[in-house]
DNA sequence: TCTTGATACCTCGTATAACTAGGGGTAGGT
DNA sequence: ACCTACCCCTAGTTATACGAGGTATCAAGA
């Protein structure tokens, strides 16, 4: 995958894996990858700063757990999270009918 | 549109539009918010650096010409620029469809 | 004549965000 | 002991879309 072709995606994607059951951030980033069928592996330098930028929005919230002696840090989906992730998936159906659109007439 | 949305997306509707016939500039801008249905209209900062981007990367070639006394930058796609096309077309495709999958499964 | 709007091009600086490259540690199997 | 998978983190780099500003031509209208 091109370098930047993420960019501004990344949200809906991690507030729609979230969306879909609590968990914690590696366990989002597998069930990322497997729900995309291998194509979004997120490198944890990319999966952790952007959980954080959104529980700084406010669209995630963290709690701490320990299963297993390894701390875990579970993220669900707050009121404005749903809200978000509901407004970002229009704003995706758009886009990518938006470019559909152009690859397919001009 | 979101600000980060078009990232990494430019420059596959820049050529695709480009590769539907050559033409200037300002009128790609055109062409591209045309078939996007109004969706994509592009700043002319987003615009005129993102050929020259192009152009640099030898994906475009451009000449002058002069109609009705106003200088125009015409832009083809080189054969290099051809294949991108083709092959970031194919990126599209699959990115397309991954995030489709995420947020249909997940 | 003067102004406005559309055409047509440009550059500089800024902000954002994904990623690289490191760091830490736990648990289980060989 | 070692390796692999699990699980978290941050600092710095880099790419790129955009805002703001500049230049110039031409046609239409006040």
């Amino acid at each position: 995958m091109k370098r930047e072709t993420l960019k501004g995606h990344l949200d809906l994607l991690l507030l729609a894996v979230v969306g879909a059951g609590p968990s914690h951030g590696y366990h989002i980033g597998r069930r990322l990858a497997e729900a995309s069928g291998g194509a979004l592996e997120l490198p944890e330098g990319t999966l952790y700063p952007a959980l954080h930028r959104l529980e700084s929005k406010k669209l995630l919230e963290s709690s701490w757990t320990t299963v297993g002696g390894r701390r875990r840090r579970v993220y669900d989906l707050t009121p404005a999270g749903k809200e978000a992730l509901a407004k970002e998936r229009l704003e995706w159906g758009s886009f990518a009918q938006a470019v559909e659109s152009v690859l397919d007439t001009v």
